[in-house]
DNA sequence: CTTGATGCAAAGGATTTGCACAAAT
DNA sequence: ATTTGTGCAAATCCTTTGCATCAAG
């Protein structure tokens, strides 16, 4: 079992909470993915062992709670991505409103300019910041110039 | 007939939409109320007049389209709130985990700020932005010295 | 063994849609 | 007159829950 795996059993169980082949395979989904991904996409994804729906969303909502996954809400669904442990654990993202693509925008500079962001809006306000979303809405560089697009849907209504 | 009111009825008919009496109504409550509502708020505002929500929400889209209003999405909810016109076209918002309220982040410093952001992650990363959203999800002034607070539901679970 | 986890199906809540009728241009 | 908008209820979609059963510690 690969290092991370070991680690959020771990936490799972420090918390006591059971550490169960469904939530393994849940966290190995979004563990190799290196995405966000909805609740279908993931239950998509672990299909071979045949997981419930509810126990997906139910694996997320705990993995949520721990920190380990980060819930990211879009219009009317909801994505994942991990949290814990991950390379880029604090990112902007962007949709373009054309092909409806969800990218990462990660540049040191830019999640440093957030960070400050996040630190001053903290102070000014005299509030305490656990978690931050950055979302951007546009059109994105393929998109840019084309006249036609992979959802063609935005386009004509 | 206000100012606002007789600009967005203009707005709507030279794209070809008819000023109808629920649109006028839907808008007037989102121009009083000065904050984000969710459909279902605005429906309360304006039931005196008998709108369906169906209506309503037919009206919210058709304005977030023209970019009357903004659709701000919450973990499950829509909220809309104005965009053009606004005093305060863009704003952070904070939303508070213990009390469920959700706050804006006014200051001309961390505006300034965000523009930037939004600035440079448009030119590094060679996309287009027509709208962005911050939420800064945290303990709100009231509820970080407190031990009760209005909404409980989310402490005990 | 004991408690927490799962599967299934049903419930829930927000949003959308079909259709006949009403209202704006 | 036409075309677009509205109301209602039904349909959808995502997410949550109840309950009997199963599996981890």
């Amino acid at each position: 079992m690969e290092n991370d795996l070991i680690m959020f059993k771990n936490l799972l169980l420090q918390n006591g909470y059971k550490f169960t082949s469904s939530r393994k395979h849940i966290l190995k989904a979004i563990l190799n993915s290196g995405t966000h991904l909805s609740a279908k996409e993931i239950c998509e994804k672990v299909k071979e062992y045949h997981l419930g729906l509810a126990t997906v969303y139910r694996a997320l909502k705990l993995f949520n709670k721990l920190g380990i996954v980060k819930e990211i809400t879009l219009s009317d669904r909801s994505y994942y991505e991990l949290k814990l442990f991950s390379k880029n654990p604090l990112h902007i993202h962007f949709k373009c409103f054309k092909c409806n693509s969800i990218i990462d925008i990660d540049s040191q500079d830019l999640n440093l300019d957030y960070l400050k962001l996040s630190k001053k809006a903290e102070t000014e306000n005299n509030v305490e910041i656990y978690d931050s979303n950055i979302m951007f809405v546009g059109l994105c560089s393929k998109c840019k110039g084309e006249v036609k697009c992979q959802d063609e849907q935005n386009l004509e209504e």
